[in-house]
DNA sequence: TATCAGTATTCCACGATGCGGAATATCAGA
DNA sequence: TCTGATATTCCGCATCGTGGAATACTGATA
């Protein structure tokens, strides 16, 4: 229905900017008259989806943030079953984190089968410089964007671990991208190893499966990897709705 | 602009009911015939705003998340001008929370003038039965949601002044109802006090000022809930960009 | 203060797109 | 296998969305 298409373009382009723009900049981008996009921004307005400030151009409403509400849970539901899957296989607990700003947020979590287990909050944002699954989700970004991520963020030391020095980070993401896995030997909490992958479903995720390190051997970290793997790409399967309309994404393991 | 209307109506059924819907369902919700249902369906499934189980019905889809991950952010943005004046004025803290799933999310935060400051994260999420923000934001809630909430999430005990028992914490969250406040103290962190107020703007909000003990004394916290009201007001008013559609919610101070 | 260029907003005739009812396909349970 | 309930598809039609043009608004400049 191209009215509607229309309307979640203004959505869309709103959200990409990240910022207010005007009704000619929201022409442009979308290729429409500004008479259209005035009409359809009326209607966003009205139901709160945008908002326009004084100066008369128009950014994201509430709305969109009060739908979120929801929605990460949604997604957490939806993984839950690759989680569980991992968690049984490879016995630690399995996780999902997604980029959320300039943290790595969890949005789910499967534990493992032994006595000692990880356990990490549900919506709990951890550091992207000193988790497995930061490093991965920082793989996934151009160098200028982690540069003002971390930049931003700071990277402070929790363990001798620790890297804290942005080039010796730009390596370690180098290699992440040549492995296809992040590891996180003891840098966030000392006696704790993750291993987690990265993969894009519409935004930047990690699946990771994290333990204390007299199980986590390199033996155990090198099997993980091969099965997160084989879960990134189901996830980014059940993730991605809007992603059957790029094309087959899927395709590419 | 009736098409985009309906869609929107849509996406908001779909998040209402928090689980998968029919078609049937979401006609007899929107009062619309199933083959129009369909037919806005298939577009917003074709954009991950929805998607389709393999038992036929639909659920919110995974767009919803992507777009949130700017949305609290902005909403923090709009909320700065607020919470400095409230900040400058009380030189204290000042912390915007809302609701999310069981837990005290913030969203924002402009720290107060003294040497010494509170400092939490934003993003960062709360218990809600511990905390001045929780408390607030289960003030707005009926007592079948707190149960389940509280119930879901536990009451654990942080301080020996932590409210643990739920018959305690109805009667504490009346006593929020009745002054318009709600006080943390020393109930999450021996020494650290809050006054927040609850408000409203598509889903429980609180604002809030905290502070060490020996500062926040009981003129302050009183003079704090008066300036919190009149920054509720205007929150509420800069927050709830759908309210304009439901009447003059603002009025209701 | 007046003017002007750029932009946002409103208006309107027209036809394309969205509409709803009916036909057809699918599914789960007996 | 059959059946009833429901989802999906099809199609004629008219209403709603369209884009161009007119009008209103704004900020910068003289």
């Amino acid at each position: 229905m191209q009215s509607v298409e229309r309307a979640l373009d203004l959505i869309e382009a709103l959200d990409a900017a990240g910022r207010a723009m005007s009704v000619s900049e929201l022409a442009a981008a979308i290729g429409l008259p500004a008479g259209t996009i005035h009409r359809l921004l009326r209607t966003l307005v009205d139901r709160g989806y945008a908002h326009q400030l004084p100066d008369r151009r128009y950014a994201t409403g509430s709305r969109i943030a009060q739908l979120a509400a929801n929605a990460n849970a949604l997604l957490g539901l939806r993984a839950r079953p690759v989680l569980r899957d991992l968690a049984r296989e490879l016995g630690e607990t399995a996780n999902l984190a997604m980029l959320s700003s300039d943290a790595a947020e969890y949005i789910a979590q499967v534990a493992g089968t032994h006595s000692i287990r990880m356990f990490t909050e549900v919506g709990h944002r951890a550091p992207l410089h000193s988790t497995g699954v930061g490093k991965a989700l920082l793989s996934q970004l151009p160098e200028q964007s982690v540069r003002r991520l971390l930049g931003r963020a700071g990277m402070r030391r929790h363990t001798p671990n620790t890297i804290v020095d942005l080039a010796a980070m730009l390596t370690e993401l180098d290699g992440v991208r040549g492995r296809g896995y992040a590891v996180d030997d003891s840098e966030m909490e000392l006696g704790v190893r993750c291993v987690a992958v990265p993969f894009f479903a519409g935004l930047p995720y990690a699946v990771s499966v994290s333990g204390p390190e007299p199980r986590m051997t390199d033996e155990l970290l090198a099997k993980a990897a091969r099965a997160l793997a084989l879960a990134a790409d189901k996830l980014r399967a059940e993730l991605d709705d809007a992603g059957a309309r790029d094309g087959p994404d899927g395709a590419k393991s």
